[in-house]
DNA sequence: TATTGTTATACTCTATAACTATA
DNA sequence: TATAGTTATAGAGTATAACAATA
């Protein structure tokens, strides 16, 4: 459980972050210029657009692993930009729940096809159908692993005593 | 080459960006407590250190992704903390060498185990032998793929008619 | 007493444009 | 005339800590 990568592993992780690292910058570009929106602001849009309900602001910041006063900042420039509405929370008053606006959902239609085709043209072009399954598969498995871990909200407040590091 | 991407396909786009996003900050988390250095810093100490000769910084700056005057930046950094040291090319008195110093290389070995510690704990803890052998196939192929473009260097200048633009 | 969210603040990072020096 | 690199500068992004309100 301790010991060093395998030559095969280093390979692979070094290609796989420089890969995404790339496609990353291009996607920031292409955000920018046709949407005037950063990948934090989009990655939000997409959240809220996918969920079935108004998000409390800690749940967004955890969803795109953000401080909550980051969050703060960038809800701010998209309830400006009109395409998010911050409300009080009326069971819990001390929440605030952010929804995503018209606008916002027009700006993410907007903008998705075109990120969707820097993906295919740097990514998914060099994949084949199999291989799309297959990196699907590996990513969420990963990817839940991931989550299962205590929050980065959770990280800035008091910490309290886990009772279990890994679960 | 103009169409929609295949529900499997967003679904694939999307688990890996959120996977090596939440692996890149806790990647960040790891270098910055370990080792005081950033996740930029820690690339051009691993591209100096894996580098058979010393490097531009042009050629520097398109291996990480980033500007020359940010790099110029990161790079005196670097310099300041003794891990980096820039000479005059003797053949090319434009250019600036960046060649990696001892204390550079023992800094890159003291964080690298646990770097990779953090890799194998949220990533190929997940992974199969023959799916870190397919995954680096892929993305290796990805990132060929994308390297094969004009570097960032030459877009901030003046842009000269390409010849082809896939060579 | 703990949690949600905001504010104030400071710091880091990065890029653009102007500039110098060299080819 | 084009390229390598630096400088000056300005903007965006993020986090920490202190705070107010609510549970």
């Amino acid at each position: 459980m301790a010991d060093k990568l395998e030559p095969e592993q280093l390979r692979t992780y070094f290609a796989l972050m420089e890969s995404v690292s790339l496609l990353q910058h291009e996607v920031e570009r292409h955000l920018r210029s046709e949407g005037d929106l950063s990948y934090v602001q989009f990655q939000l849009l997409a959240r809220l657009a996918g969920a079935q309900r108004k998000l409390t602001m800690t749940e967004l910041a955890d969803g795109v692993v953000l401080s909550r006063s980051g969050l703060t900042h960038q809800a701010f420039l998209l309830g400006q930009a009109g395409l998010v509405e911050r409300t009080a929370d009326p069971d819990d008053h001390r929440s605030t729940l952010v929804e995503i606006t018209e606008a916002g959902l027009s700006k993410f239609a907007a903008v998705l096809p075109g990120h969707v085709q820097v993906a295919k043209d740097l990514l998914f072009d060099q994949l084949t159908q199999d291989d799309v399954k297959s990196l699907g598969d590996m990513m969420t498995r990963v990817r839940d692993h991931m989550r299962a871990r205590p929050p980065r909200s959770a990280a800035t407040r008091k910490r309290r005593t886990p009772k279990a590091l890994e679960n």
